[in-house]
RNA sequence: GCGGCAUUGGCGGAAUUGGUAGACGCGCCAGACUUAGGAUCUGGUUCCGAGAGGAGUGAAAGUUCGAGUCUUUUAUGCCGCACCA
């Protein structure tokens, strides 16, 4: 029989989906597992071959934990809220949701192709109410809480009111609003001033991860610094703690680094500098306390608090002018042009250690938002300092011994400190040490630690997000009440901002909240404040807010009561296994880290950390394919050189490449009837094929029928996109070769975590190898296995565990193809071990698993592969090879470098054994190599190496 | 500048604990079948060499009986962060 992939697919596609047979259930005695992949956004492209990388990764581990007897939660949904939508929105007038569900529905129908495990019944989208009912929730929460940073954790909001009222006298004494404000800046999700990322071409804000360079990361619009009132998240006081949760979760390394490095922590020290003729010092911190000897100016961030009382009246022109010129500079500018300017304060702080009267300056190298906005210069020792004070003609005093200056800074925190008073002599571990007690004894200043890691702004000028559950009376937000979510998302006439430069729902008509009757009203009732009519909030949450905690939504989808229930909560307790790519390294990770932490402060979810085991698939990168055009003289624009010619003297520098569309092109040979009607500039295309020859057709030698030639192209790894035409769609590669191939071939083609480009060349091989996996199952015989067929059913099965468990799926197709072979080759149709081959195939190639059990079946059993254990502890047969032996060890008996035989020993056995079961080989030893060992070495555990 | 990862045939890549480097697939070569092959099957395929043999995992050194694997230095490429004091 034929192996029909198509037949094969739909069928028990068909019957997954009758049977519900990847429901799961919050109630089960077995262990859970919970494997994620990180949702996508449902771009209007639909996927590409690229996507399902991960997908079919997790895919298989699901099944492979399915089968080992697990309760596995294995969910998909999707990130619907974003920017390419509303943008397409803005441009046609359709509505967002239009599009988004559009996308959606078929992202859903080319996932359901490819044969995925998924609970469909859990599927969750961003933008549907019943899911933002809880992420408004959250901010609800996020709003009424605080962060003790005592006892690092939040707390509501009305510990610390109660607190003030107990501990501070003057807080009785506040107006309702000042009360609001001082609150205001204790809250986790906050409304302040801040220095935002302004993208005027998308008209909206955007946080620090979503700008590269200074370009917006969607669309790469200019990005410039603006103060804008806007929500933020707290989510720098969680650092300390999202730091150290690094250490108890199984990520890469890679990934904790870039996290680490995000966060930022440096020790250092906080001091405290007098300045001259005024009783106010000022606060620096650094992080090389044991250079202040060297300090020989001071420099504060253009933005500092500072500025204006150390502006003396005779800089004050100066000073204005500069700050005028830095902030009329875009962060792109700033970034692409890094010369050294400032300006001088006209005042003088004074050094706490040697008394000394430094200038202070201003300058845009020092940022407002790291540390106290306010830096001690010690240009001898860093770079940027230097720069400055050489632009400046400021001193440089060197600190450490044998460090030359004269040319460039000396960075390195190592040598001998001179110069430097009481630490002179100190190494410069020591004097850093040494100078923080210094500071907090004679209390000058603090030892701390700082943070790079800053709030998230949480508020979009956008239409197409999840409305803030927030409306201002007199100016002050207050959230509406828990009865009251979700807020849905209003219709709009128009999705641009207004005229007076509101957001998109500043169009919306019902957008006013009744506070007495608790509802959406008309805003044209809002006259005046006895009304109790306020308006809502204009803003929407940004992208991650949808995506920081969707994983406890998919644990109990359905809920209107919570989030997620304590009882499934407690069931599942956390992601088990998350996979996706590493772009969400500093966006995405960071903010549910932190959301999830905070769920966890607030009692709702049982486990401070989100993500056990956390792996990142490579991108796919696309494998572009050209023609080469002939550009040499005589050219007409319409001969083509095949590429294995184009190095040729008659060729060489006078052809141009071309991309072709790579899905008119198989294993690199170009179909030329195909390309002609590519486009319409092509119709007329003459080539010079592999031959050299331009003739289409070869004479045939047999009956005159005609022989193609073949047209070869050259080819690149680049992105995957359109403009390149090596964009693959899954939909394509699975109707000429089934899922089962596309998902075999996807692991194939290399390890998980790395990047590759798609490469189609290669994929006939593993199509072969179920086509010939599919022939044995033709006539299946009851008898008894053989030795040499369980050997080799059994190295499958190790292997395949393996790699399984390793996540190293690639090697694991090699290990199939390698036992199809040796039982092809023993002629093996034992119905036992082609049962068992299947079963172990079915993670990998489900629909095929299915029909080849389905085929060993005496009579029409159920004949599921998922309800046949997987053979994880199946008997070892008896054998000779040492490996499959659990308890022995294996000696490889190496004469001169050149292994000759395998001896087993029992694992234990002393080393003086194992040199005498040796020697008891020598007989062997002599015929092999005519020589008897003069000298045995036998390696502890492991290796005899026998010295002829 | 800081940090992380990588580098193995013509190509993608194996080598799981330091133990026969190049599994498996593609491509290529030869053969079989065939009117035909861009189908299928069989065999071969790291490089040099006719052969015996020799060389060989980016480069150099080290540890080891033994190194693709461990250590140090270095080169190249990719990714992340970056005026963070």
């Amino acid at each position: 029989m034929e192996y029909n992939f198509q037949e094969i697919e739909q069928k028990w596609q068909q019957a997954w989906e009758q049977a519900n047979a990847y429901a799961v259930s919050n109630q089960s005695d077995k262990p859970h597992y919970y494997v994620l992949d990180m949702f996508p956004y449902p771009s209007g492209a639909g996927l590409h071959v690229g996507h399902p990388l991960g997908y079919i990764a997790s895919d298989i581990y699901s099944r492979y934990k399915r089968q080992c007897g697990y309760n596995v939660l294995h969910p998909m949904g999707f990130d619907a809220y974003g920017l390419p939508a509303e943008q397409y929105a803005i441009q046609t007038g359709q509505h967002p949701e239009v599009t988004t569900n559009e996308n959606i529905k078929r992202y859903i129908s080319q996932l359901r192709k490819i044969g995925f495990c998924y609970d469909w019944s859990r599927s969750v989208k961003t933008c549907d109410p019943g899911f933002y009912k809880w992420t408004q929730w959250a901010f609800v929460q996020m709003f009424n809480h605080y962060y003790d940073t005592a006892a690092q954790k939040a707390k509501p909001i009305s510990e610390l009111v109660a607190r003030f009222e107990a501990e501070d006298p003057t807080w009785a004494t506040l107006s309702e609003r000042e009360q609001q404000e001082r609150l205001m800046q204790y809250r986790i999700a906050y409304l302040a001033d801040t220095k935002v990322n302004w993208c005027p071409a998308l008209g909206t804000v955007l946080a620090n991860d979503e700008v590269s360079e200074g370009l917006s990361v969607r669309g790469g619009f200019p990005v410039e610094q603006r103060v804008m009132r806007q929500w933020c998240l707290r989510v720098s006081a969680y650092a300390p703690r999202l730091l150290e949760g690094l250490d108890r979760v199984d990520w890469t390394e890679s990934l904790k680094e870039t996290q680490r490095n995000w966060i930022g922590r440096s020790e250092g020290a906080e001091m405290r500098f007098e300045i001259k003729g005024q009783n106010n010092p000022i606060t620096i911190f650094t992080t090389r306390a044991d250079t202040v000897y060297g300090v020989t100016f001071m420099v504060l961030a253009p933005e500092s608090e500072y500025v204006e009382r150390l502006t003396t009246a005779e800089q004050r022109a100066a000073v204005e002018e500069y700050l005028g010129w830095v902030k009329h500079r875009t962060e792109r500018e700033r970034i692409a042009d890094r010369k050294v300017t400032g300006v001088f304060t006209g005042s003088y702080a004074i050094n706490p250690l040697t008394n000394a009267e430094i200038p202070i300056w201003i300058s845009d190298y020092v940022l407002a938002g790291y540390g106290t906005g306010a830096i001690m210069a010690v240009p001898a020792h860093d770079s940027r300092d230097y720069a400055f004070a050489k632009h400046f003609n400021l001193p440089i005093i060197p600190l450490i011994e044998g460090a030359d200056v004269s040319e460039q800074s000396f960075d390195a925190k190592e040598g001998k400190m001179m110069n430097s008073g009481i630490l002179n002599g100190l190494e410069v571990k020591d004097a850093i040490a040494k100078m923080k007690e210094y500071i907090t004894n004679t209390g000058i200043g603090r030892v701390t630690v700082n943070y790079r890691l800053r709030d998230a702004i949480f508020s979009r000028q956008r239409y197409w997000g999840e409305p803030f559950p927030v409306y201002y009376k007199d100016n002050m937000p207050y959230t509406l009440p828990e009865e009251a979510l979700p807020l849905q998302l209003p219709e709009v006439k128009d999705f641009k901002p207004t005229e007076t430069g509101e957001p998109p729902l500043g169009h919306a008509q019902f957008w006013a909240w009744d506070e007495a009757n608790k509802c959406v009203v008309d805003k044209s009732q809002i006259t005046n404040h006895k009304s109790q009519i306020y308006p809502i909030e204009l803003c929407t949450m940004p992208g991650f807010a949808g995506s920081s905690a969707y994983y406890l939504r998919y644990m109990d989808p359905h809920n209107d009561e919570a989030l997620v229930s304590k009882q499934a909560n407690d069931y599942w307790q956390q992601v088990d296994l998350y996979l996706g790519g590493s772009e969400h390294a500093t966006g995405h990770l960071i903010y549910s880290r932190f959301w999830n932490k905070f769920l966890y402060d607030i009692g709702v979810v049982c486990k401070d950390e989100p993500f056990k085991k956390l792996i990142n698939q490579g991108m796919i990168q696309g494998r572009s394919n050209f023609v080469y055009r002939y550009i040499g003289e005589g050219a007409t624009g319409n001969l083509y050189i095949s590429y294995n010619l184009i190095n040729n003297p008659e060729y060489k520098d006078k052809v141009q490449p071309i991309h072709v569309n790579v899905n008119i092109v198989h294993n690199d040979v170009l179909d030329i009837d195909a390309f002609r009607a590519w486009m319409p500039e092509y119709k007329n295309a003459q080539f010079v094929f592999a031959d050299g020859t331009s003739s289409e057709v070869e004479d045939n030698p047999y009956m005159g029928a005609a022989m193609p030639k073949m047209y070869i192209c050259g080819w690149a790894v680049e992105k995957m996109s359109k403009s390149m035409f090596n964009v693959v769609n899954p939909d394509d590669v699975i109707a000429k070769y089934g899922a089962d191939t596309l998902r075999l071939y996807e692991m194939f083609l290399g390890p998980l975590e790395m990047s590759k480009p798609w490469d189609t060349n290669g994929i006939d091989g593993v199509h072969r190898f179920l086509k010939k996996a599919w022939n044995m199952y033709e006539e299946i015989s009851d008898a008894e296995p053989t030795a040499e067929e369980l050997r080799s059913l059994h190295k499958l099965i190790k292997k395949v565990t393996w790699d399984i468990e390793n996540f190293s799926f690639n090697t694991s197709i090699p290990a199939f193809m390698i036992a199809q072979n040796e039982l092809a080759a023993l002629k093996c149709n034992k119905r036992a071990i082609l049962e068992s081959f299947a079963v172990l195939l079915a993670p990998y190639a489900p629909h095929i698993a299915e029909a080849m059990y389905e085929r060993c079946s005496v009579e029409s059993r159920k004949s599921k592969v998922e309800s046949s254990n997987f053979v994880i502890d199946a008997p070892w047969p008896e054998c000779n090879e040492a490996y499959l032996v659990e308890d022995t060890q294996k000696y490889p008996v190496q004469f001169n470098g050149k292994v000759r035989f395998t001896l087993e020993c029992p694992k234990d056995t002393p080393k003086d054994e194992v040199e005498k079961l040796v020697m008891a080989h020598s007989e062997t030893a002599r015929q092999l190599n005519g020589a008897t060992p003069k000298r045995v070495i036998v390696v502890p555990g492991r290796i005899v190496n026998v010295v002829l």
